[in-house]
DNA sequence: ATAAATCCTGTAGCCACTATAGGATCAAGC
DNA sequence: GCTTGATCCTATAGTGGCTACAGGATTTAT
C-alpha cells in the first residue's frame, strides 16, 4: 500500500515550515491546550499529521485575523462540539468586527491629531516646540 | 506669605485624581523611571508637587497618543536635555504617525475580511458553516 | 561511527499594566 | 489624646501572546 499524503507524519520543525508557525509558539499553543498534544516518537519527539496541520493553520488563520486565544478556543469549541450553530460563528465574528472597527475609529482619531501636531510644528521658526508644548498641556 | 497654588502639594492618591492615571501605574512609571522619585513625608508617603503633576500629564497624553514607555521616555528625555531640537520631537512624532498609519491599513484589510466572511454567512442555508471552511483553509 | 541538525524540558523575559497580601501612616471627629 | 477608617507603603505575581535562552537528548546524513 502505498502511503496517502494525508498520512503523511513530520516533526515540529515541519509543521512549523508548513504554517509560518513558531516552534517555540507551537509548543506553547499545545501547553495552553490550542493544539492537541501530538504522539511522540520513541525518543520523545513530536510526531504531528494532517489534521494537527488543519488546526494549527485554523488557529494562525484567526489569529492573523485578530481573534484573541479566548475566542479561537471558543471556535474551536464549536467546532469540536460537531452540532455547532453557524450563527454562534457568525455572532462571534461579528461581535470581533466591531472590536476591530472602534479600533480603527480610535487609530484614526489618534492619526488626525499627530497630523495636526506634525504640521504645527512644519509652520516652523517658533520658540518653543509646540508638539511638546501640546503634550505638557492637560486637556486636548 | 500665601501659599501659591503651584506650591501645592498632594498624595499620590490626589495626583491619581488629577490625571486619571491609577495609583499603581503612577509607582510603576516610578519604578521604570518615567517619574522622578517625589520627595516623602516624615512617614514614608509619596509627597507630589506641580512639576509631578505636569510630567504625569505630558506621559499619560503621549500614552493616550499610542507612544511607547520607550518613546516618551526619548521624549522626556529630549525636553529634559534642555537644548532639543524641535526637529527631533517632529522625528519622533512623524515616525510614530507612519506606525499609526500602517496599522490602520492592517485593520481596514481585517475589516473587509471578517466582512466578507460574515456576508457569506448572511446568505445562510449552506451545509457547512463558510466562516469555518474559511478559518481552515489555508491561503486568504 | 560520527557529526550536525533538530528536538526536548524548564525557566525567564518582553510590554504596560493590574491585582493582590499584609502591613504602616494619615486626617477627622470626639 | 485617641480611635477609626481611609489612604498609603512594599513586594510579589498575574495578564496576553509570545520569544529566548540553557543544557541536554535524539535524529539524520555522511
Amino acid at each position: 500500500m502505498a502511503a496517502r499524503p494525508q498520512d503523511a507524519t513530520f516533526s515540529i520543525g515541519g509543521l512549523s515550515k508548513r504554517t509560518g508557525c513558531n516552534i517555540e509558539t507551537i509548543r506553547y499553543y499545545e501547553r495552553i491546550g490550542l493544539l492537541p498534544a501530538p504522539p511522540r516518537s520513541a525518543g520523545g519527539h513530536r510526531v504531528y499529521g494532517a489534521p494537527h496541520l488543519k488546526q494549527l493553520t485554523f488557529v494562525r488563520r484567526s489569529r492573523a485575523l485578530g481573534f484573541t486565544l479566548d475566542q479561537i478556543r471558543g471556535l474551536l469549541g464549536l467546532v469540536d462540539g460537531g452540532d455547532f450553530s453557524c450563527a454562534d460563528v457568525r455572532d462571534l465574528t461579528l461581535a470581533h468586527l466591531d472590536q476591530v472597527r472602534d479600533k480603527i475609529a480610535d487609530l484614526r482619531r489618534l492619526e488626525d491629531t499627530l497630523d495636526a501636531m506634525a504640521a504645527q510644528c512644519d509652520r516652523g521658526e517658533l520658540p518653543d516646540c509646540p508638539i511638546i508644548e501640546t503634550l505638557f498641556d492637560a486637556e486636548p
